[in-house]
DNA sequence: TGTTTTACGAACTAGATAGTTAATTAATGT
DNA sequence: ACATTAATTAACTATCTAGTTCGTAAAACA
């Protein structure tokens, strides 16, 4: 059994081949789009050529299937980096949020897929049996705040983890994925680093504000 | 001066055609994207033929700006209806998110060709002068609304018009937006009847909670 | 009425694009 | 060393797709 070099250069490399497709594909299919990806274009940008994304991938939506997976598998690996179980519900729930407004910040490529996914209407997330319960974690995550906050008193508005975990991946995913037509409409780029804090404090206050009611309801 | 019958039908009708291509290609392109859409299925689904989107609209491009252009000045005639001005700032705000959440459910293929544009980096919307300068009335209604709230000590928050306009943006156009992909991971389809209302509450709730403050923050 | 202009339709084309064929070379196992 | 398998390349093809050509007929106009 002679051992391949797993550092050093191999003019034939299997694995290194197959992520410099993925690599190259992500950043192709997140900037134009399943049908606005060209092949050809992802091949030109390898130092591989077409005939290995066919024949690691089959066509080209298996391989944007595979870009996708690959995308969620990141993902959920930093996800289960997040511990707020120690924090009291109020700072709890504040963390998560910013949390994924961090994340979110961190996976530009990531949402314009889920965005360009959704214009497909989910089908090929469907298709995939690696993306299936990929939800589950954070909504365990937010049920078991929520009840703390609920026990404690500090939370007294009505809602379920779904609503929670919305509320907050809206306000994070729309502000990276509208970046372009929010900015050419109210002359602002609110992915700028200048607003970044702001906004980061502002999901965090909102979410908390909502749980906790506010003096302003009768 | 021959009249030509306004009600009666036609055998050729400039108008009417025109309006014809427009409404299909607006469908076309909300469900499969700029890319993804097919000048020929366009066609197949109107009276007339392809060589009129030619003879009217000139290319792919200009059409699709056409019904961007389109989309947003319907957009635009319902938002002049909004009249918030006689409420309270606490009540003005919080119609105002409901308002936006109501236009954001009538409007699906507007929100979807929104998307559709941010992929592509809202480079047609920025080519087109008609559509320059159509935020400011909303920003202008949000700024007084908030200058009345902070005079009567209601609204303690900092946060300018642009912010709040994107606080009542994200959620109301996540929610329709993303829905596929949120309803493959979550199991719940937030555009569905039996959540209306309760999201609806929701993000005006959101709203004022966020600019009243709550007792959660020290 | 005759002429011009506007609106329209069927068939066609050039180029782009996903996917293939078949030969070749490097690594692996014996 | 030699056979086998895995990885790779270059050139090719069928099809799809945006855009065109050319001819025609209904309105508008004089």
């Amino acid at each position: 059994m002679t051992s391949t070099p797993a550092t050093a250069e191999r003019r034939r490399d299997a694995d290194r081949t197959r992520a410099e497709i993925l690599d190259v594909a992500q950043r192709e299919f997140a900037r134009y789009g399943y049908a606005g990806a060209r092949v050809d274009e992802i091949a030109a940008r390898m130092r591989t050529t077409k005939r290995m994304i066919y024949y690691y991938f089959g066509s080209k939506e298996r391989l944007y299937i595979a870009v996708l997976e690959k995308a969620y598998a990141e993902v959920r690996a930093v996800e289960r980096t997040v511990d707020v179980e120690h924090l009291a519900p109020v700072e709890a729930i504040r963390t998560l949020a910013e949390l994924t407004f961090d994340h979110h910040d961190a996976h530009r490529d990531f949402i314009k897929l889920v965005a360009i996914e959704n214009i497909h209407q989910a089908e090929h997330i469907r298709k995939s049996e690696a993306l299936a319960g990929l939800g589950a974690p954070v909504l365990d995550l937010i049920t078991r705040i929520l009840e703390t906050g609920r026990a404690s008193g500090d939370f007294v508005t009505e809602a379920d983890a779904i609503d929670v975990h919305m509320m907050i991946s809206a306000f994070c995913f729309f502000r990276v994925a509208n970046q372009h037509t929010f900015g050419a409409l109210f002359g602002r780029d609110m992915t700028a680093p200048e607003h970044r804090d702001r906004l980061r404090q502002m999901v965090g206050e909102m979410t908390v504000g909502y749980l906790c009611g506010s003096g302003a309801r009768p």
